[in-house]
DNA sequence: TTTTTTAATTAACGATTGGTAATTTATTGT
DNA sequence: ACAATAAATTACCAATCGTTAATTAAAAAA
């Protein structure tokens, strides 16, 4: 059996990535819960039937689709600080890039999951938080290699530095969701990684 | 007709407020699609028809519990900085008292209402955003004062130190309704205060 | 005691939910 | 032409959704 070949049977109306692709759209634009099997059907263009014969129940369908996410994400990052030689531009890069993803009220699906599925949902939660722990690394690795080529001062904490970055980018997303330009969520980004970034000086309380 | 008089008719189960609470209670903990109007009659121990008749349907239910989250929210703020004079001090207190009350795994409700229920609701937005806008209000007097003193240095940008402060805490509150432990959110909050309210040092890039 | 008032309770409504079985249509292999 | 195969399609399932009407129970007012 031949993966590009002709098969027996009847040919389908879509290929199994773009509908799951569609899918992905719809929980990205409605939430698990808000996303009916109507709405699946209506998005992917196939009926129920065949989207339960293709990728199991609703459940198995929503860990795939959060899983073409974070592929879609994470190759989105590298392309976005592709060719970037200088460690602290291309966190920039690539933390813009999620941003950028974020847009159309729509927030990110990873943190509305975070919020709206991952308390209930011991497998989503297992999976959002492995890929929260990729994302951290990489960031990390980056900011390890700022320090060395001495871009930031040595001084900086690598770990809580990302976590102040991976947290506020939580927060940028959520006010996505609700609206929050584009242009505004990158401001507040790029001050954020100033302050982060950025060593602070002694200030005199009083 | 006196308010604390007998009335006539049968007694009622529970006051309306007790019963309020309650409801918000629910609603915060599995989010306004996740709870089911079987699920509020059992959190307030009412009946359906009599959450009709006290409170309207499911939606004015929602508003009037968002409501309530609100002004306690706003109280517990307010005595938590209560009898403190310095405006830093009180900035702390007012936001650590915000994540305190994101414990046990719930995060804030207005926070995930922002995402799960803003996008799609004019009325949670439009109601949401004022509540926003008090909270910034609130801040941006404390960042002021803080300035007239001298605690931090009057070159920093009100606006910009209270959205960082703010959007930072939406993180948290993500974060929270996933698992972070109040500790854990508690150290990045001062850690993310200290960063915006302080001043930063010039740094020679490479 | 009877009337009035208010809430509790029971029962039911149509619509929609996630999920399946049975059947039909369209293609390949023999 | 005739099976074999695979997907589309239709019809349907029990359960739950938010919501409402009708009735019953318990108190105050007459």
């Amino acid at each position: 059996m031949e993966s590009l070949a002709l098969m027996a049977g009847r040919p389908r109306k879509a290929e199994p990535e773009v509908a799951l692709a569609a899918a992905m759209s719809a929980f990205w634009e409605k939430g698990y819960e808000g996303t009916s099997m109507s709405d699946l059907t209506e998005a992917t263009g196939l009926h129920k039937a065949s989207l339960y014969k293709t990728f199991g129940d609703k459940h198995q369908l929503f860990v795939s689709a959060l899983k073409l996410y974070f592929s879609k994400t994470a190759q989105a990052q590298k392309v976005s600080r592709s060719g970037e030689d200088s460690p602290i531009k291309a966190i920039k890069k690539s933390v813009t890039s999620t941003i950028d993803q974020c847009a159309e009220g729509k927030g990110c699906l990873a943190v509305n999951s975070l919020i709206e599925v991952a308390p209930f949902d011991p497998e989503i939660d297992r999976i959002l938080k492995q890929f929260r722990q990729r994302l951290e690394n990489q960031l990390a690795r980056l900011v390890e290699e700022a320090k060395e080529r001495q871009q930031i001062p040595a001084s900086i904490n690598t770990n809580e530095a990302v976590r102040l970055i991976t947290v506020f980018l939580h927060g940028l997303s959520a006010n996505m969701a609700a609206g929050m330009k584009v242009s505004k969520a990158r401001t507040l980004l790029h001050d954020q990684l100033d302050l982060v970034l950025l060593p602070k000086k002694k200030f005199k309380r009083t």
